[in-house]
RNA sequence: AGAGAGGGCUAGAGGGCCGCACGGGAAGGAAAAUUCCGUGAGGAAAGUCCGGACUCUAUAGGGCAGACCACUGAGGAAAUCUCAGCAGGGGAGACUCUGGGAAAGUGCAACAGAGAGUAGACCGCCUAAGGUGUAUAACCGGUAAGGGUGAAACGGUGGUGUAAGAGACCACCAGCGGUCCGGGUGACCGGGCCGGCUCGGUAAACCCUGGUCAGAGCAAGGUCAAAUAAGAGGGCGCGUUGAGGGUUGCCCGCCCAAGCCUUCGGGUAGACCGCACAGAUAGAUGGCCCCCCACGACAGAAUCCGGCUUAUUGCCCUCUCUUUGC
RNA sequence: GCCAGCGUAGCUCAAUCCGGCAGAGCAACUGAUUUGUAAUCAGUAGGUUGCCAGUUCGACUCUGGCCGCUGGCU
């Protein structure tokens, strides 16, 4: 029985070590989106992608933060798939202090894509060097 | 109706789908996954301002220094805690704020002002006695009632008195000290008598009196695993003339003592316990929909309790003042 | 989480211990000098002493509470 494509178990698609942390900072790629930064990791494909946010106290209070990590866990956890095969650190920055959930979700597909797209088109310049 | 004072309660409710943390059960050789059930943030969880519990390092003793507290009674493990009271200040009032000692001593009070603590004479007042003398009143002189300065000027009012005045003297009042009586557990209150006639402010200045106090803090601390275990420079000392360490900050005294201190360089940063009838170690309470209402404020546990302070939603009760109407 | 320290002119700092008119340097502005600029000289302005209470006659200073910033401890 395959785990198959339900909305379930965020649990091991959660950056918990620090050791994977500095990993994806030291050999991933930096990438700036309109409403999120990334560090992303390619793993294999077809794998489950892990995810790790990055939410200093100046950000805000601790109930801003706390939403905030929990919106981007729910947007997450509903598009697992599209995610799939990276190790993702997600920086928020201010301007989705106002998003809602919905808004949260959209931008975080917007801003991989665009971040994957950009990843790739690096990978593939450094090849033709 | 408006303005205010004190106290208390509350912190969205119900339902559906998906999802998270922990615990228990089923099936399974075990783990993961699956499924069922239960539990799952606050009145301030916050600030870290007080006090403890707990843990480690210590602890023969003495002196000095230091820190904190301070009206009375009760509660409390304790507290910059709570309740009730007392005194003084603030307010029109409901009510509220503050709390040892200034008569043990030292210090401080800028500017202004004559004078800022047994001080003092700028303007003013006086010519009785004494001196100079131009014989008015100028000066020496006398005085501190009035003006003026200041936050504060050594009692207030009235009278006697006097050249003018002054507790110099008298009456009343305020205040101080002593003593006696009565009330109260007590802080203190009320009254009588006597005294000197007035003795200021500041202790959130030093200080005095009384009381308490070893230091660090769960990143405390303990167990296991892993890694380096290799060095280089500088300083002091090597058996009683002893470096260094411990003994609260310092001193005395005491104890240990042959290696110690410091700078650079190198390595590991995992698991479990501590840890909870919520409870992790990248850190759990969320999303969507329906519906009702006041249309949802401040805001998220990290060792645990008792308080304080600050932020803040809605409502209730009691009371005060002002205005208007009956 | 626990424990410390600091907030003064646009900037860097004094004055705070022991309360008594809030100052210096750089920067800014104005004028002089120069054909013009820089440098130099003379002058001017700029402060809720982070905020709010309290003690005091009087607070940057003392006391308490908030706010912000910085550092240390795994």
């Amino acid at each position: 029985m395959e785990p198959g494509p339900d909305e379930k178990f965020p649990v091991i698609c959660r950056l918990k070590r620090r050791n994977d942390f500095k990993r994806v900072y030291e050999k991933g790629v930096f990438t700036r989106g309109r409403a999120f930064y990334f560090h992303l990791l390619p793993r294999a494909k077809e794998s489950l992608p892990r995810i790790g946010i990055s939410l200093s106290s100046k950000w805000g209070g601790a109930i801003v933060r706390n939403r905030m990590k929990r919106l981007i866990r729910e947007a997450f956890r509903r598009d697992k798939e599209f995610f799939a095969g990276y190790d993702i650190i997600v920086h928020p920055t201010r301007r989705c202090k106002k998003f809602s959930a919905i808004e949260i979700q959209q931008a975080l597909r917007d801003d991989f894509s665009l971040a994957t797209n950009a990843f790739l088109q690096q990978r593939d310049d450094h090849v033709s060097i």
